[in-house]
DNA sequence: CGCGGCTTTGATGTTCATCAAGTAAAGTGG
DNA sequence: CCACTTTACTTGATGAACATCAAAGCCGCG
């Protein structure tokens, strides 16, 4: 389950870490482990003391809470380069959120010890963390208003155009989500997450076969998504 | 409306900018700029370029975005400590939601240039800024999430208590915020805020009077808040 | 092979938005 | 300072949107 970094192959370094020098990266590079996850399971759990900060190397991930009542609420679904434990790393003792596996992925961990000791070490990387971390949460609030202004098929239509604008640059595409997952991200019932994907299919602006969508007519899902 | 700040007098400096010493505080001290805003008044617009890093100090404002089809909707309703400016300083060059003064306020402004100086000066006193970045964030997000799951009683109540609880402490209280701008807070029409009301009134849960506020029924008001 | 979870469709009822209309309060200009 | 306009607040009636309930088919997994 767990080896060590191959940094040479490692994109985010160069990506991201533009902030490090040569002795720097090394030390880095020697403190951090890499973890392989698939689909289904649970990386973090709400609660959980933090210890790690980790980051998404690849794959795909769901961040999301569970209501007292047992239902989850879907933050955000969130690809390589957003971070993974981000959100509250840096003012709480514990996740108030959990993670879970959508697509089978890996995960650079680096013990909040040593992360904050780079930190305080060099500014300029945190400065690029600040940077980091300031995009990620914008995107949460950004798109967390914009589904809250749309109605049931406004929202459906804007998490289609999401997959297949954002996540993989593509009108065909499986699913990585169940209805349910969908349901909870919107905040609408899973029966009408299927009621709309179906009218979408009757009015040939969607092909559905199982998890696999395609984008049909995309001009006038926009429009659908844009308040229809 | 701008005068220099008494930084004697400024909670703040203590209480956040612990990671200061003394020269680096009277650098920052003679760079920053308090401005005093009243009531209505319109702090930051949506779009505009973002020159200050700014915070508030005293007084009550609202971070908002207005919709393409005219209407706000309300991202958080900020106390002093909480930035103002903090969301997307870091990641954008123009601010991505509107800021305006709910109760007479005086905000601190540095220039983005000389913040991000000190910054890169002292890895400290940025881990301090990420983590209070990291705290409002969550806040937003954790608030967004509690109230999207309530229905239209449990939302207004959980207002209610937001504002006794964790604004005013105190049962009663003047309303800084209008009806409308309860419905564009937590995402429901102005006629059912209003509804909502009268029927705690009815049920004898609180007193209206205008903007004034009494919570008489706390127990109850906290059961419809957690579901009712 | 049977069980549980996911998906789908239909019927029903509740919640909430919309529309309408009126009162109160607050700002505006002569 | 008073008529005037505008904005905020309030209540009621109506209908649409959506949640809930129910039932059945499908698929994967032990």
């Amino acid at each position: 389950m767990q080896e060590k970094c191959v940094c040479d192959k490692c994109d985010l370094r160069s990506a991201f870490f533009k902030s490090f020098n040569k002795p720097e990266s090394e030390t880095f590079c020697n403190q951090k482990v890499e973890k392989n996850f698939s689909k289904g399971e649970i990386i973090i759990r709400e609660g959980e003391q933090i210890r790690d900060f980790s980051y998404l190397k690849s794959g795909l991930v769901k961040l999301y809470k569970t209501t007292p009542s047992g239902k989850d609420q879907i933050i955000l679904i969130s690809e390589p380069f957003d971070f993974v434990s981000l959100l509250s790393v840096f003012s709480s003792s514990h996740y108030n959120y959990s993670v879970s596996v959508l697509e089978d992925s890996v995960i650079c961990c680096l013990s909040m010890h040593d992360l904050k000791e780079l930190a305080l070490g060099n500014a300029i990387f945190t400065m690029n963390l600040m940077e980091k971390m300031s995009e990620t949460t914008d995107k949460i609030i950004i798109e967390s208003l914009a589904i809250r202004l749309r109605h049931l098929r406004g929202k459906v239509a804007y998490i289609l155009l999401m997959f297949s604008d954002r996540i993989y640059n593509n009108t065909t595409f499986e699913l990585p989500v169940s209805r349910r997952e969908i349901a909870e991200y919107i905040g609408v019932t899973t029966e009408n997450v299927i009621r709309s994907l179906s009218e979408f299919r009757k009015d040939k602006l969607i092909r559905i076969n199982g998890k696999e969508i395609e984008i049909i007519d995309k001009e006038t899902l926009e429009k659908i998504s844009n308040y229809g």
